[in-house]
DNA sequence: ATGGTCGTTGCACGA
């Protein structure tokens, strides 16, 4: 199976570059984030015609998730599932697709580490391993893909002189991460690549991305039985080029049957 | 040191 999330930042802006991103590299699954859409805005037949079942978690106008397979895609949950109230915001939607429970997530930005929504972004995480904790157990085969915005360690941005005080790399995110770890789920990506300034996300502005000034937030968090059959894995650093690029790359990762 | 660019909507704000 070939796994790829992509945050596009609006599908509305994106969905050129994503229909011709996926005829061009025919991922099994799609987990996106940022489609700007209302609930009932989702394009499904743009993705039908490329041979894609969806489902679309939206609010319209901020946030929204979605899942695309085309190897079977069930039992869609919208949000968290783990007793609580809903969530204001789509930001996290789940199915099973090809025998593999995927959901993809869009984590909170944080904004600053004294503003309220760093506060919810710290929340968010530990709702997040509640639901994985009621739903799924370790020993399942469990995919958590998406825009974390965490860089889960120094390697993860371009200087971290210059995150210092920042969101995105406090102990606190990071620590949000390490608990997904020890519940059972693996950064697959860096389990084969150690290499630092491997990045997924890059600011529009000043020539970033040809800069190389960008920080790997994107990430495919795998059960075991996952990670033990990822062989590869890689940022498509070509989709963040061209003709109105979203900010973010796609993470791909195959996974041997 | 500062600001810069996109996306949304509507002329500001989030990322």
């Amino acid at each position: 199976m070939r796994l790829a999330t992509w945050n596009v930042n609006s599908l509305r802006a994106r969905l050129p570059r994503v229909q011709e991103w996926m005829a061009d590299v025919r991922p099994d699954v799609l987990c996106m984030q940022e489609t700007k859409l209302a609930e009932d805005a989702f394009p499904h037949m743009a993705f039908t015609e490329l041979g894609y079942e969806t489902v679309h978690h939206g609010q319209g106008q901020w946030n929204g998730v979605a899942i695309a397979s085309r190897v079977g895609l069930t039992d869609e949950v919208r949000g968290f599932a783990d007793g609580g109230e809903a969530d204001p915001e789509a930001r996290l939607v789940t199915a099973t697709c090809g025998g593999v429970r995927v959901s993809s997530v869009y984590v909170p930005n944080g904004r600053a580490l004294d503003n309220d929504h760093y506060t919810y972004k710290l929340a968010w995480m530990k709702r997040l391993l509640a639901h994985l904790e009621r739903n799924q157990k370790p020993s399942d085969t469990v995919v958590v893909a998406g825009d974390f915005n965490i860089a889960p360690d120094d390697r993860d941005v371009y200087d971290p002189k210059k995150f210092v005080g920042k969101t995105h790399v406090s102990q606190a995110e990071r620590d949000s991460l390490v608990a997904l770890e020890n519940w059972g789920l693996v950064d697959v990506f860096r389990r084969l690549h150690d290499q630092d300034r491997l990045f997924s996300w890059w600011d529009y502005r000043s020539g970033d991305f040809h800069q190389g000034r960008g920080m790997r937030i994107d990430l495919v968090m795998v059960s075991a039985s996952v990670a033990d059959r990822t062989r590869w894995t890689i940022v498509d650093r070509n989709a963040r080029k061209g003709q109105q690029p979203s900010d973010h790359a796609p993470v791909l990762v195959d996974i041997d049957d």
